[in-house]
RNA sequence: GCGCCCGUAGCUCAGUUGGAUAGAGCGCUUGCCUCCGGAGCAAGAGGCCACAAGUUCGAAUCUUGUCGGGCGCGCCA
């Protein structure tokens, strides 16, 4: 609780051999306890005592500001019961003055972030498990720009290997080729790869001609590649997922640095020619301990790369771009792969990308399959969401012109899958279920987006603009208004955590319970019609400041607030 | 088989650098629209925190084992 640090003084002043962190500032499990809470242990474990020996002895000595109206201990608890008004006014103040950056830890002042994430196979419109990548790495990159970094997002466009050299081969055939077949063209071409030797061969000779630089092979994997690549982006734009770098993959096949790897390689015994004439590392040479995937393979037999090697080359360009953070977002299945990566990259003197892995989305069927139909799609997602927000946009926002209608039904619906993927840690497999994600009710990215409507129209409805700065006096005594206004005060915390983390679905917490309780102080505490001028201004006070936390949260989750809905 | 991640209410998820009575939503039961927006609110029922042992003043949280789910161990990317 890092508003109301200075309160703590008197404690630390009171055993001044404790740290900062060993006297923390905590919410109540209720506010019949106190308002605010110091729980002791940490500071009991420094000095030698016991917690509630120590709890009381604060409790008795501590000579607190005229803030704390009364300090009791509670077992190993000091709780503090505060001048509620008076500290109301501290976090409106301090809300007010930070504005849009209300929240920021500003640990990024100065440093540039590298941040890739999504780099999806071209093959096909992103399914929700994809969408999860985008999603996490999107609102991380947000994170990180709130924080003060210098953030570029990269794309890596996976434009060439074996499975486009078949994809050419296809579309070659077929004379044209739409985004919407490219799936089916794709999944076809690695079918007959497999029954049919003679056109794998072919998608491996076209490869190597890929590789060996003729033109009119580089233009047909181009052509295919750059129009999967834009329906992709076109469905990941509606998210509101944005990339600043593309780094095409080909562009890494014969990367100088790649000789400095080898080189390095060699001098450690690490690399070796196989039996089937493939260049292959032996990453037991470099510290790696198990069998299974001691083997990691760079190029084949025909002298062509692997997806790795070029890996390689492109991580090392990423770090050397001078990055201070250098992050990836990468599903589970790539554990290992990174694993493998990074041991390569250490024995050139190359650090790795930090890792932030996400896990798989199922349905509450069973595991997503492209080939049984069992997927499902964000743009079908959006588009579903997208037409049941419209109906009830268009009853409540009649007199809106059809555009801005559907504006406002596309950001419900962007609301609805990023909260539902965003609210859930990353490390675990999430059940995603469609008729939950599509009702908009309860625990979900609409219901906090209508909190802000509704805050919106008080603030509508005041039919001025507030004053710049406070009224001299708030009131703040409601338990309503108070368990709100602590809540917002907590934000900092929220954000140093996600910060130290890297996941943001604290904050996609933080954002419901915000909205939860202004809803009860929503319906607790008249603010237009309450009983005296003064209190409405409090109150109106506390509508700006809790519409100005959650913009910013959900800024860092990318969910829109529209003005009315 | 080996390695990594996960297991909390009927369902979907919070809570995990060990600390006050384990919290939400959905579904179920019961109330609430002459009152700032019912995409809402208030209340009720519903938990050996997968199981077993251990560490600790104290374990959903840490350790080990068992069971269950996800992922990986490719001339795929």
């Amino acid at each position: 609780m890092k508003i109301f640090d200075s309160i703590l003084d008197p404690l630390r002043a009171l055993y001044p051999e404790l740290a900062g962190a060993d006297l923390p500032l905590t919410a109540p499990p209720s506010l019949e306890h106190g308002d605010i809470a110091v729980p002791f242990f940490l500071a009991a474990r420094r000095l030698k005592q016991a917690p509630p020996k120590l709890a009381a002895d604060a409790a008795a000595r501590a000579e607190f500001s005229d803030l704390v109206r009364e300090a009791t201990s509670a077992g190993p608890y000091l709780n503090l019961r505060l001048d509620r008004s008076r500290a109301a006014r501290e976090i409106l103040e301090h809300i007010l003055a930070a504005g849009d950056h209300f929240g920021a830890g500003n640990t990024g002042q100065g440093l540039h972030a590298v941040i890739e994430h999504t780099s999806i196979n071209p093959n096909a419109s992103p399914h929700l498990g994809r969408a999860r990548c985008a999603m996490i790495g999107d609102s991380i990159s947000r994170l990180f720009r709130f924080e003060g970094y210098d953030v570029e997002v990269h794309y890596y466009v996976n434009d060439m290997g074996r499975q486009i050299g078949l994809l050419v081969l296809i579309a070659d055939e077929l004379g044209s080729l739409s985004f919407d077949q490219i799936l089916d063209a794709y999944v076809r071409a690695n079918a007959r790869a497999e029954e049919d030797p003679a056109f794998a061969e072919a998608g491996y000779a076209l490869l190597a001609r890929m590789e060996e630089g003729a033109p009119e092979v580089q233009a047909k994997f181009k052509a295919v590649t750059d129009l999967c690549l834009q329906g992709q982006l076109a469905v990941l734009a509606r998210i509101g997922a944005r990339y600043d770098v593309f780094d095409r993959e080909s562009q890494y096949v014969r990367d100088p640095r790649l000789e400095q790897v080898q080189d390095a390689l060699r001098a450690r015994e690490a690399l070796f020619i196989d039996a089937e004439q493939r260049l292959v590392v032996d990453l037991s040479k470099l510290g790696y301990t198990q069998e299974e995937g001691r083997f990691f393979v760079l190029m084949r037999a025909n002298g062509s790369s692997m997806y790795g090697y070029r890996d390689l080359a492109y991580t090392i360009d990423k770090h050397q771009r001078g990055a201070d953070l250098d992050l990836i977002v990468l599903g589970e299945d790539h554990k290992l792969y990174a694993q493998q990566l990074a041991l390569i990259l250490g024995a050139a003197g190359f650090p790795a990308p930090e890792a932030v892995y996400y896990s798989y989305i199922l349905l509450k069927s069973g595991k997503m399959s492209t080939r049984q139909g069992k997927v499902v799609l964000l743009a079908d997602f959006l588009d579903q969401a997208s037409a049941l927000a419209a109906e009830r946009v268009a009853e409540q926002c009649a007199e809106f012109d059809v555009v801005e209608q559907r504006r406002i039904a596309e950001q419900v619906a962007v609301a609805a899958v990023r909260f539902a993927v965003l609210r859930v840690g990353p490390n675990k497999n999430m059940i995603f279920d469609l008729e939950t994600a599509l009702s908009f009710q309860g625990d979900t990215g609409p219901y906090i987006q209508y909190s802000c409507a509704r805050i919106r129209s008080i603030l509508r409805k005041y039919g001025q603009p507030l004053p710049g700065t406070l009224p001299e006096a708030i009131q703040a005594e409601d338990p309503a208004e108070w368990a709100l206004l602590l809540r917002l005060a907590s934000l900092p915390d929220v954000i140093e955590t996600a910060v130290i983390q890297r996941n943001t679905s604290s904050i996609a917490q933080f954002a419901l319970d915000t909205a939860r309780l202004f809803t009860t102080f929503y319906h607790e505490c008249p603010v237009l019609t309450a009983e005296t001028p003064a209190l409405t201004q409090s109150r109106l006070q506390i509508c700006r400041a809790t519409l100005r936390t959650l913009q910013n949260a959900l800024g860092i989750l990318g969910i829109e607030i529209p003005e009315r809905m």
